[in-house]
DNA sequence: GATGGTTTTGTAAACGTTTTCATTACGAAG
DNA sequence: CTTCGTAATGAAAACGTTTACAAAACCATC
């Protein structure tokens, strides 16, 4: 078996070079006050050992971890893992390590990520909340907090990024209105505890704004007890079967859509003769169905980054101006509402 | 602004309760030799206060982090954020949590991972390498490492859980034989630096078998430099230009058979008809195509699994016998080869 | 009411850093 | 040869834990 060894510390660099573990530190750290002969030395001995520093130590010491966390519901999700890649190479860059949550939207499962998050001493925290209300001692702490895509409420305001759903849900319901769609399915992702409900009320204010009768029969919630796929396409289909006139469906992600497309095929309607379909994030997945989707693009690249550079500032303890900051969202017109 | 507070220590629960930080600990962890007094005492105390243990302190006298690393080229990936999903998963129900660091499957990149991974003190590396030899002040270290899907060289051989890739491209390879194909075009994913072959060998392999000369002009490799679809879409249009007869196509993941894909459409050549296609990773994509696609499955949560049970193993100190994990795959036939 | 065992508690060292403060070394200026 | 200022170095405390060891408290037995 491998025989761990124990790593060189500062001090067993120090006594190889005959030196004080002060002044290692300092040269380590590049913090001045020493001559550059000490310097080669000292830096011989650390190359050619291979030292690496103890963070557990580092981070006790300074009441510093160089971690951010990231709360998110599922790695797995295409919109989700997109957020995830570009804020840890924007603060990878920065010198920033970020530590990665799925809460798999489980209310329970999130409130003890933020305590193992706030255990391990973070500098800040981005979350896209399952929650309601974040957990008060997390709160309490001061700890800075960026929310992203999701907006839970607490005591103080937190500051927050994403899209305009309000904006978004009515910009893919004037579409399908233009388009003459007149019995519009809207299907909601699930929300968990969540409350907010901005898209659904902007797809109603769409209808609204037209005159039209906004029939609860045509809003599906889903349950989240199945993938989404999967429940999305049971839920059109039911509601197929109970001959309520449709000709226009708005889903709330990639997956979703899909199963409304294959609900659709399965029925023998087709798209976008018989129903015109829109769908959100326009990933990879919107190209491939036949037809290929519309989509509300959302542009998680730049979510990501308003996001990290916000919760940096915060970490650098500067006073940070607006408290939203909300991206544009932008309608890709495919095949499937043509 | 936030005023942020000073965290409470164990010292300030010991106060508080009229007892020595000791106690506090023991309780704390319930190590036992306390009475059922100073536990309630302390715990209302804790639970009161919202005490969050410091982990940076604790990794520190303990030499003990509860973390694992790991290391993979990119969250983005399906097949590869489904592994990162379900060692999360898995981790996180031992008391684990999963570190995520995202290669690009860059090698620079890669190292300096490995180095803030021994800096942070996890307690054992997943990797998920793009490397041909791991960084030696690493090995070193004897830190406990598991190899996934891919299998960097190493002085001391280390464990490694994966599919065993000759038999998937042999297997591939021969469903299109079996079909009639005589003229199969292999599209190899980047690989780096990192030279194994597996799966390229099983290909040429199955060739050998039926006495069919391998011709190298059909083995295209992919540059890395696009986004994986876009550069094979490219790559097989090219190919189609030159003439050479085709009428099966083997790639490496779900990404390149939709490049393939697209290639195929805009060169006017029908799937399953003109070629056939046999893609890998079995994900949500293949199903979405038009024909959906064969595919192999590469069950990544068991792959997952596997490498997460051994690598604790290693970490608790057993001596774990089987040094290598093979996961079988499975070929998964739809219309793309009928 | 001493003796001894067990249970419960406390003291202090250690983990590997950074940093304050004191000290030494080194020239230059008088 | 002092004196002084600056540059370089070192000693030691502190960060929040765990744990070995010592001490105290309790209880039963003689």
């Amino acid at each position: 078996m491998e025989e761990s060894k124990k790593p060189l510390s500062i001090k067993d660099i120090a006594a190889i070079s005959g030196v004080s573990i002060a002044t290692v530190s300092r040269v380590l750290n590049r913090k001045g006050n020493y001559s550059p002969e000490t310097e080669k030395k000292i830096m011989a001995v650390v190359n050619s050992y291979g030292y690496i520093s103890n963070m557990a130590a580092k981070s006790l010491r300074e009441a510093k971890s160089h971690t951010i966390g990231l709360i998110m519901p599922n790695v797995n999700n295409v919109f989700f893992s997109n957020l995830a890649y570009y804020s840890e190479t924007y603060l990878s860059e920065r010198n920033y390590s970020l530590f990665i949550c799925n809460s798999g939207n489980s209310g329970e499962k999130e409130a003890a990520y933020f305590r193992t998050l706030a255990s391990r001493g973070v500098d800040g925290i981005l979350c896209i909340s399952t929650l309601d209300t974040l957990p008060a001692e997390i709160l309490a702490r001061g700890l800075p907090i960026v929310c992203v895509d999701r907006h839970p409420r607490a005591s103080h305001p937190l500051p927050w990024v994403g899209n305009d759903g309000f904006l978004a849900g009515r910009t893919a319901t004037e579409h399908l209105l233009d388009k003459g769609c007149k019995h519009i399915l809207y299907i909601s992702s699930y929300l968990g505890n969540y409350g907010r409900r901005d898209r659904m009320e902007g797809y109603m204010q769409a209808l609204k704004d037209r005159g039209i009768f906004v029939d609860k029969n045509y809003i599906l919630e889903r349950s989240g007890r199945e993938p989404t796929q999967i429940e999305v396409e049971i839920l059109v289909y039911r509601f197929l079967q109970g001959h309520l006139p449709v000709d226009g469906i708005i889903t709330a992600s990639e997956p979703a859509a899909l199963g409304a497309v294959y609900a659709l095929n399965r029925a023998g309607l087709s798209i976008p003769e018989d129903v015109r379909i829109v769908g959100f994030d326009n990933t990879l997945y919107s190209l491939l169905t036949t037809p290929p989707l519309s989509s509300i693009e959302r542009y998680p690249q730049k979510i990501a980054v308003k996001a990290c550079e916000h919760l940096l500032r915060l970490i650098d303890g500067e006073v940070v101006e607006e408290m939203n900051v909300t991206v544009p969202v932008n309608l890709v017109e495919r095949e499937s509402s043509r």
